[in-house]
DNA sequence: CTTTCAGACCTTTTT
DNA sequence: GGTCTGAAAG
């Protein structure tokens, strides 16, 4: 995160032992910052705005500890993905040495995982738990759902992805299902009996298999430190200092996880900004931010308010956005980094000239040396860039794209994870069904069957190749075969791809007779990513709980990510920063988004655009078309985004774009 | 039972 | 544009 560069004076004494070598940490941060690093023991709240350094506070905390004896393997550090927490260990790294590489960090998923595997018989889960991902526990919900005769009911019954939103909320926000259903899914109250039902069956459904979505890894995490104070203590105990990063998006389930680790000894660090919150729809709560202090007694509370990232005029626009939120924390950024070019509002007589806007603009900029890599395009919804992408590919600018549809969720790399799932958890009922569905000849029924048998005889070669069907004799043999090669020797993940590729190739040929070499190439790519882990535990476990982020095409890197633009859905754009910013359709009816307007969820999608808009360091440009098409309406007029129309001209100054007609 | 095909539906954001 | 559902044919 940015810093005042002319003050990056990093001492290191030439070839000397590690700890001979100091770090000057008032030269290295401010005074609030270095308030921060300093309070080492006892619980902290760092209050931080948008780029105010967040992240180099929590960079030299990890170094402060680690200087002042602590062992790097006390230290863990909660983030929002795995590649922040890596980023800041690599770069705690640079300034000490390689210790800090030893640093326990990730996502609360990620380390939920990490624990239950090692602590999974208290709980009564055996160690191979398979992750399933939204689309698999909507696929089991909705076998269950079919199953107990609920879709046959007069009144609509919701559907699988419905259900699933519904049963997440419930366990992310810490309440049961009926005051849930009563206070945000009212019009479903005809059906809570049915839902509780239904939820019973889908958690028996996963126990019994060993099976755990997003949520059972929080809960779970959250039961074995409740209920078994001797695992707890040893936690506690083992992980000393405790930092979590992006606190406001964090949900009430995390917070008492963060509670129960640090029982013994209350040394948390969090930090975080009520301003920044966008993650509610999966039951985090910026008031969880303000709660902190009431958990633990005695927080010391930092703010941080001086902007190292944007310049005065980008900061004069965003103060004017967030100056209207209704509930925050008052605090006003500001910067010494000058003031800088004003921020424009730029509208089109449609899409088209929108996107003609920032392709001309992004050309003009790399011309003017700003690298493609130090630019991004972020829009409210990953279809929103449709247009633009269309408009980049004609004038060959490369491009990735991140949010949205991602590559690892495409049916066919979805049909090779399953392969290897069902190997390591043959009680996996879940991958079972998507693998034998593949098969020329078996539907649902089938598959049933062969699952019963497969769990009953408790060996699946045996139940495969027995199975009394004579015409898919063949085909089951063909996979029993594999199924064998994989197990017989202790494969690499790479090699198992491979064979399992081996085996897939003809389906996939027929099921996708049009772009199976398309796809092909996919699945060629996940083999090279499944080779860079040495186990088939870890590499399922982080394709379930940190997949890459890319859109579908984007896995392939042709070129440098630094030669490439970068389009973003705001939520994945958090954390990071960019020379120039472009929001794409700042619209009415794009963003806000139609759904919170209608549900009344407007002041998130405020701090959404807060969020966008203070990614920019020197240019931020808002566009929106004049006309958009509706759905319902066909061609209606455009209104810019309520969130900017009323900002003071002089602030963000608005632009029309007229074509230039001279030949 | 499985496959196929046409029409409905619905599209936010993510671990 | 894609998935999902239901109905009818194989």
């Amino acid at each position: 995160m940015g810093a005042p560069p002319e003050k990056y004076v990093l001492r290191r004494a030439p070839a000397a032992a590690a700890s001979s070598w100091r770090i000057d940490y008032r030269a290295e941060l401010n005074e609030a910052q270095h308030r921060a690093v300093a309070t080492v023991e006892g619980p902290v709240l760092v209050i931080a705005g948008a780029g105010t350094g967040k992240t180099r506070t929590l960079v030299f905390r990890v170094a402060r500890l680690v200087e002042g004896g602590v062992d790097p393997a006390q230290i863990l550090l909660l983030t929002f993905t795995r590649k922040a927490a890596a980023e800041m260990l690599r770069r705690a790294s640079s300034l000490l040495d390689g210790r800090c590489e030893r640093v326990a960090g990730g996502t609360f998923h990620s380390f939920a995982n990490l624990i239950l595997r090692r602590h999974a018989h208290p709980i009564g889960l055996g160690a191979a738990v398979s992750i399933l991902d939204r689309g698999d526990s909507e696929d089991v919900i909705n076998l269950l759902r079919a199953e107990g005769g609920f879709d046959r009911k007069e009144r609509r019954f919701p559907r699988k992805q419905k259900i699933a939103e519904i049963f997440g909320m419930a366990v992310n926000k810490s309440i049961d299902l009926e005051s849930l259903v009563e206070s945000l899914y009212g019009h479903l109250a005809e059906h809570v009996g049915d839902l509780m039902e239904l939820q019973a069956a889908y958690t028996t459904y996963k126990r019994t298999r060993q099976l755990a979505d997003y949520d059972d890894l929080l809960v779970l995490f959250r039961d074995l430190l409740r209920d078994h104070a001797a695992v707890r203590d040893e936690l506690s105990r083992r992980y000393r200092y405790i930092m979590v990063d992006e606190y406001q998006d964090t949900n009430s389930l995390q917070a008492e996880i963060v509670r129960l680790l640090a029982s013994t000894h209350d040394n948390v660090m969090a930090v975080g900004d009520d301003a920044q919150s966008i993650y509610s729809f999966r039951g985090a709560d910026f008031r969880n931010i303000m709660d902190f202090p009431r958990s633990f007694p005695g927080t010391r509370v930092i703010a941080l308010e001086e902007n190292y990232r944007s310049t005065q005029a980008v900061l004069d626009v965003t103060n004017a956005i967030i100056a209207a939120a209704r509930e925050r924390h008052a605090k006003t950024l500001f910067t010494d980094r000058g003031p800088g070019q004003v921020p424009l509002l730029v509208s089109g007589e449609n899409e088209h000239y929108q996107s003609r806007f920032v392709c001309q603009r992004i050309l003009e900029l790399r011309e003017e040396g700003v690298p493609l890599g130090e630019i991004a395009v972020l829009f409210r919804s990953s279809f929103h860039s449709f247009g633009l992408e269309v408009e980049l590919n004609r004038h060959g600018i490369p491009f990735v794209k991140r949010g949205g549809f991602k590559f690892i969720e495409t049916a066919h790399i979805k049909d090779a994870i399953a392969h290897v799932r069902v190997l390591l958890n043959p009680l996996d009922s879940v991958s079972w069904h998507r693998v034998l569905l593949l098969l020329e000849g078996v539907g649902p029924r089938t598959s049933e069957e062969l699952i019963r048998a497969v769990v009953d005889t408790g060996d699946p070669v045996t139940a495969l190749t027995q199975f009394p069907r004579p015409g898919l004799a063949t085909d089951l043999r063909a996979l029993a075969n594999l199924l064998e090669t994989l197990a017989e020797a202790r494969h690499h993940p790479e090699s198992m791809v491979e064979q399992i590729l081996e085996y897939y190739e003809p389906i996939l040929k027929r099921i996708h007779p049009d772009d199976h070499p398309k796809r092909r190439r996919d699945l060629d790519h996940f083999a090279a990513m499944a080779s860079r882990y040495e186990n088939p535990e870890t590499f399922l476990a982080d394709m379930a709980l940190e997949p890459p982020n890319e859109s579908v095409g984007d896995v392939v890197a042709e070129v440098e990510d630094e030669e490439r633009l970068i389009l973003s859905t705001i939520h994945s754009a958090k954390g990071l920063e960019w020379h120039t910013v472009f929001v794409l359709w700042a619209a009415e009816g794009r963003f806000p988004s139609p759904y919170s307007v209608a549900d009344d969820d407007i002041e998130e999608e405020r701090r959404l655009m807060y969020v966008a808009t203070t990614r920019a360091k020197e240019l931020l440009y808002l566009t929106y078309p004049i006309t958009m098409f509706d759905r319902q309406n066909g061609i209606v007029l455009a209104r810019p985004s309520r969130f900017v129309a009323d900002i003071d001209p002089e602030i963000l100054r608005p632009i029309a774009l007229v074509i230039d007609m001279e030949p």
